[in-house]
DNA sequence: TAAAAAGGTCACTAGGTCAC
DNA sequence: GTGACCTAGTGACCTTTTTA
């Protein structure tokens, strides 16, 4: 007997507490706001600009007031775009136009935290700390976000005819600004930049494949990366013909709550034991390991995490979802050790040791 | 099957008598009259100054004339100003500068009654007396209405350190502002004053504590009090880490009328059964009920919060509002009864005993 | 095949505009 | 500042598709 997803879950609108009648793009949510994030999931926030500070409540009464931020709370409670019923259609063609970078951008909401008022109409236990928290990780996300720079410059490539196009970019290019993706995320996310420069490096050398491949799981499928020929043909080239039947496997499968990801990433970055690929320099083990600052952001991070998922799934599917997520991480350090693969060490290494340098510059600046 | 809304009402502007298209701002109203409340509602009465003495009719003809009284009579009719778009936003930021207090304590209006010529282009079956009394009452209310106040105040706590904060004011200190509100209000309001001082006292004993919770509830929804973090530490000191959840429950449910707010206030302040949380005085009790003014203030009230119910919503939904309003009321009771608390108890003692006091003395100074 | 969750429709109404 | 007119966003209700 399977319990029904709606099982032990309130019937009170996460986004704006109305009257829920059930799931709707897998957040409980009333009839109005289902019908918003219908309507607006697709125009992209570029069209959406709230005229305030970007975190007006949303509430019954308040929901109409600013479509920006009720479509971003919308989206940071997990609403998934990928059950739009178009999706799969305008994904495939993505337009230029449709980059969302510009307000991205505009880099004048962090560093300081953005709290995008989740707090109002709450019957969740998370403090008011951990929705700061929560909305700022997914902010920074998406901030550094490089989809839309990506989508863009597969099509420039496309373009072009196919003898031009290797000499544009080589694969090992493409691939390695998929990989560097997570690195602005990281450096710009909560707690990181108060923790001393030696762990910042420890933290990098030792969680960044790990993190960064996850990262590279999400991303293939949030643009569908999968149904690009320029992608494909790099994929290819670095990791084997095989690739594509491995990506398929782990981007079917990935969570598909976008916010519980941008939570994971964090996480694992933050992390003292979550990689087995790279056999570490025992020193900087040691260094986090020993290190009690490290251990506390994992505790407030792993905290605000469950209490997430419970207020979003209530307790029993919280557990079957933190359940999965582990096991998937597991699968995939798993996969990750078994294709170990010269030429993506490479890639981690030069990324890693470039982040480690720009770090210690950045870190001699400020002397 | 769900009746519309504008079932059932005449095609008329509430207003000015001009041709109404539909509902606007919840009251049925003509375009000028819809465009009016939206540029004035917000720029506070301050400003509009009425030049003769505040009762000037309002028709299709006379309606440019006075803006005050315009923007009263759309007031009082209950136009709602939390369906301007922009009212989320002014509010969450709300200015000392804003405060209406100005205008309201030029107490020269008062104690006669303020007619605000509602009876013009009448088509309800309000007599003019009605008309008076419903308009006096919501005069008085605003004349004695405290938010302005409890929202510069709270802004200055707010200012400071938190050490400083709860030396400058308790927790207690900031609740008890809240629930002695509504006394100047019933002491004010039309036929109070009539009645002898025993009555006075016995209707303020045991009627204040329902009367003035709701109150508090009506005064949080209109200042947004749950944004404020001040004011949640209070409530959480005094009434639990819960009280917000319950709050917000009653606070969204309120009748959105604050017109029908302000008569129902004094109906139940004229009440003499609307308490089951302290166990009266049974002296005081029969001393009410025995009275037979205060039954006929009753009757008054009743008779005119009916007639305006119709005149307003129409004969069923009249009955709607009606009905969900006494089931609004009996829940509140009930649940204050299930979270008795000791401190509430107090602080309402405390208001009690003061106001009767104060009542004796005002009684001995006529003499 | 029934429930759940997607899309579609249309009356309603807040906001903007421009002549006055 | 006012008000006739227009536009576009909203949400209650309905239909279609998917899922178990
Ligand atoms: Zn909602
Ligand atoms: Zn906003
Ligand atoms: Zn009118
Ligand atoms: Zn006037």
């Amino acid at each position: 007997m399977v319990t029904k997803r709606t099982a032990g879950l309130p019937l009170i609108c996460l986004v704006c507490g109305d009257d829920a009648r059930g799931i709707n793009f897998d957040v409980m949510s009333c009839m109005s706001c289902k019908t918003f994030f219908r309507r607006h999931a697709q125009k992209a926030v570029i069209k959406l600009e709230c005229k305030l500070d970007h975190n007006c409540e949303i509430t019954r009464r308040t929901r109409s007031a600013c479509a920006a931020c009720r479509l971003k709370k919308c989206f940071t409670l997990g609403m998934n775009q990928q059950l739009l019923r178009r999706w799969s259609v305008k994904c495939s063609k993505s337009k230029p136009a449709q980059v969302l970078k510009t307000l991205d951008r505009n880099g004048n909401y962090l560093p300081k935290p953005l709290p995008l008022n989740l707090l109002r109409n709450d019957h969740s236990t998370l403090t008011k700390e951990e929705w700061n928290l929560l909305s700022n990780i997914v902010h920074t996300y998406d901030k550094t976000n490089i989809i839309p720079d990506i989508k863009y410059q597969l099509e420039q490539q496309s373009a072009l005819p196919p003898k031009v196009r290797s000499k544009v970019s080589t694969s090992v290019d493409v691939l390695k600004y998929f990989l560097s993706a997570l690195q602005p995320f990281i450096e710009d996310s909560p707690y990181f930049q108060d923790l001393s420069i030696d762990l910042r490096q420890a933290l990098i050398q030792h969680n960044y494949d790990t993190a960064s491949t996850m990262n590279c799981v999400f991303i293939i499928r949030e643009m569908s990366a999968l149904d690009n020929a320029t992608f494909l043909t790099s994929c290819d080239v670095v990791y084997g013909y095989d690739i594509f039947k491995y990506s398929t496997h782990f981007v079917s499968r990935l969570e598909s709550n976008s916010t519980l990801i941008k939570i994971l990433l964090l996480t694992l970055a933050f992390s003292t034991n979550c990689s087995i690929v790279n056999p570490d320099d025992p020193k900087n083990l040691r260094t986090i390991s020993n290190t009690i600052a490290v251990f506390n952001i994992q505790n407030i991070l792993v905290t605000m995490f469950w209490k997430y998922l419970i207020y979003q799934y209530g307790f029993i599917g919280g557990v079957r979802r933190f359940d999965s997520l582990i096991k998937y991480v597991l699968e995939l350090l798993h996969s990750m050790n078994e294709r170990a693969n010269a030429q993506h060490e490479q890639m981690i290494d030069t990324i890693v040791e470039k982040t480690t340098r720009s770090l210690t510059i950045d870190d001699q600046k400020m002397y």
